[in-house]
DNA sequence: CCCATACTGATAACGATTCTCATTATCCTA
DNA sequence: TAGGATAATGAGAATCGTTATCAGTATGGG
């Protein structure tokens, strides 16, 4: 399956004083944090990581680690693979950065600064991906996990289907006429 | 992560007729559905594909493929790794067994004749796999997804955390004598 | 029994990720 | 501001699960 990178609708805060989200802003925050947090447990930080995270944020959405090596490299060559898995793995740990991994065997990352808990709608078709969040189904979860003696930590759920666009382009869509 | 195989409980008829499911019969079965599928589309069957069948229905649960090849070797030391993985597939396409793939990694299969649809709860400590219906929750991911334009095809929903024994068995656990 | 053709086994290849290790960069201290 | 301890890097080898290749084998209809 193809997976095509892109955002569901941004959520916009309704005071629109921090709505300012062209990657830039966050970029920044993130790169404040993982500051912070490298210092506190003596790591060093390097101009690599710094045109990493500039580069994620940058693209937003769901990066897929090879698509982010050829955004990082075309600014540096020099650029490993390694660093590059190396730092998201970091970003990861420090909250910068989430990790998905949905059915085609690659990890993907998503920026999370300010950003909630949500899942994920993929479209078998484009591959488009959308979050979204529901209450209610987060409750059931944790509901059912404890009839059966668990304690849930995380979860994953993942909607595969087709989304209208895909459909409305679908053979079998009913137009007698070509 | 080390997952652990174990079905969850195992549905019973209330008539208690066709209640036998010691891997046995239910290897019959799906070796009948196979021979017929297999014959529907002009293809041949073999000794191995009749071994890799019994053996995955003996095991039960979610079997991994590597767990699988060892169990088969065991009876026929000449069984490849390769028909292995491609008697898996067949067996997914034509509706026999269900592959699964969790967070680590590797791709497990489950036994589907006369199993309904159900998802899982994943130990994070024993790495024991629950299964889990619940029929709210499947109308609420439609529903949702309808809201964004997506016609459902199929889902993955997956709880992590930790089962009640490992939870009894844990650190934390306010027993303040050993 | 024969033959077309599907199936198999062994192993090479694969893609994503991690490891290794020699070299380089960072940053704390004097 | 130089020195040095040590973290980070780059390049490529290694790993893991899985798939592809291809020559040899087995199946099953005629």
């Amino acid at each position: 399956m193809r997976i095509v990178i892109s955002m569901g609708s941004r959520r916009r805060s309704g005071t629109g004083v921090e709505a300012a989200t062209d990657g830039k802003g966050e970029a920044r925050t993130a790169l404040l944090r993982l500051g912070a947090w490298l210092e506190e447990r003596g790591l060093k930080h390097s101009r690599q990581r710094d045109v990493i995270v500039e580069t994620f944020y940058g693209m937003g959405g769901h990066v897929p680690v090879d698509g982010l090596v050829a955004r990082v490299r075309a600014l540096d060559a020099r650029v490993s693979v390694a660093t590059v898995y190396r730092t998201m793995k970091l970003l990861a740990e420090c909250g910068i950065a989430v990790p998905r991994r949905f059915d085609d065997g690659q990890t993907r990352y998503e920026p999370s600064t300010g950003r909630s808990h949500h899942d994920h709608l993929i479209c078998t078709g484009c591959g488009r991906i959308v979050e979204f969040e529901n209450e209610r189904i987060e409750e059931l979860q944790i509901r059912v996990a404890r009839s059966h003696g668990f304690e849930v930590e995380s979860h994953k759920l993942e909607l595969y289907g087709r989304c209208d666009r895909c459909r409305r382009a679908e053979p079998g869509a009913r137009d007698p006429r070509p």
